[in-house]
DNA sequence: ACGTCCGTGTCAGGACCATGTCAGCTTCCT
DNA sequence: AGGAAGCTGACATGGTCCTGACACGGACGT
């Protein structure tokens, strides 16, 4: 899953961004709401962590603003448990919200929660050449034929999905499968590739190698 | 990608070029803000890194002057933890800082995050005469007909591209292909360039040779 | 608590290919 | 004609990439 966390205290954003990305979450890092909007602007989310006191905005505002056209589940972090935070968050548009300090166990499991209401409802695939790709449920599609995907080639496959016929670096791949403090070879991404072509083999969508640069999937031909 | 390194203490401004030219980047240097307007003035960046403290002013004064006519994302590298240093950083427009001493793979983390969140919206293919020219596909296309290019004629083709029409000296191409201490001859453009030429050839788009002088792209005849 | 299974990341060995050099050739200028 | 500059086919090389095998550890059921 993918998250992004809009949290100015550094301290506290480090520190939820590495219980997360143990999960096997790929967490973005926004300090401000001009920040969170760049974010949003370039990829697409399955959950955003958004505190109330930023140094640009308040939290609700921002939310309030986006609300219209922007359908991810978001998770509030209020300061403090003043009622005046917590009546707001709901209104404003916020799926659930969360009091500072807070467990992170109990964190994990809110974000638990809300994906799995939302997801439930919406389930949205995408085209990937002539296959279908879904994301929720792991799986692709061609002529009929489905294979499920593992965790690390699900999210492998999502990022080459976002950017179509582009040139991703094994380190850009890398930074989006592994948390940033992750002792992980390149060669891992080598492995995942591999194991990713294995499985789609046939599926109208393949993964071409471009020596010294990345790899870069296709989705024409057969 | 094209750097400018704004930074006075020239045993760290030293470390820092080398790192990053490892990474096939090309960095410019700058002592000075005075510097600095110097080399903004004749060439375009992918990336800033800027120092706090200069000997002719303050990186943040000359960032909040220059932002509203510079769109180049900036990372600021402040001396100390100072709050003061790092809360006022973000206000004037940086994308990010970082506080020395830092690790160089963290220099390298935040330039890619930077650069990822800036040019990862728009996917910019360029104009080469008839031709299009995506670089992160790598791709050059023209009448229907694709042509994929390998790592070094890539990087040529994007030098070419960013000077259309000028006289590129070996010397010049050289300093943008390979590493600052890479042993190579001149010959190796040389050979790059007729690769360079023999795959593109029909597509609009064509490199002459200057006797004496260089090469020149030309994207206007057949 | 224990055993099993599955997903994960590393490693080593090998195949493959981009790369840079060279030598001989062509082209251009004087 | 002669020399200098540039072009190119061929080649050795080193790096990049692939893959089977394996160790580890968490999840899960018993």
């Amino acid at each position: 899953m993918r998250y992004l966390l809009v949290e100015d205290n550094r301290e506290l954003a480090d520190a939820i961004l590495g219980r997360l990305a143990l999960d096997g979450h790929a967490v973005d890092h926004a300090a401000s709401l001009s920040e969170a909007e760049e974010w949003l602007a370039t990829a697409g989310y399955d959950l955003i962590l958004l505190d109330v006191m930023l140094p640009d905005g308040d939290g609700r505002d921002f939310l309030a603003r986006s609300r219209a056209h922007l359908e991810t589940p978001v998770i509030m972090l209020t300061a403090r448990s003043q009622v005046s935070d917590r009546v707001g968050a709901l209104d404003m548009g916020a799926d659930d919200y969360i009091t500072k300090p807070f467990d992170f166990s109990e964190l994990e499991a809110r974000c638990r929660a809300v994906l799995r209401r939302r997801g439930g409802a919406a389930r949205n695939q995408v085209a990937l050449g002539q296959a279908l790709f879904d994301p929720l449920a792991g799986t692709l599609s061609h002529a009929g034929r489905t294979v499920e995907l593992r965790n690390r080639e699900l999210r492998l496959l999502e990022v080459f999905a976002r950017h179509p016929g582009q040139i991703l670096s094994k380190t850009q791949l890398m930074d989006r499968l592994f948390a940033q403090d992750a002792d992980v070879t390149e060669n891992a991404i080598e492995v995942y590739v591999g194991r990713l072509r294995r499985r789609i083999d046939g599926m109208g969508v393949r993964i071409e190698t471009v020596r010294g640069l990345g790899y870069r999937m296709e989705t024409g031909g057969p």
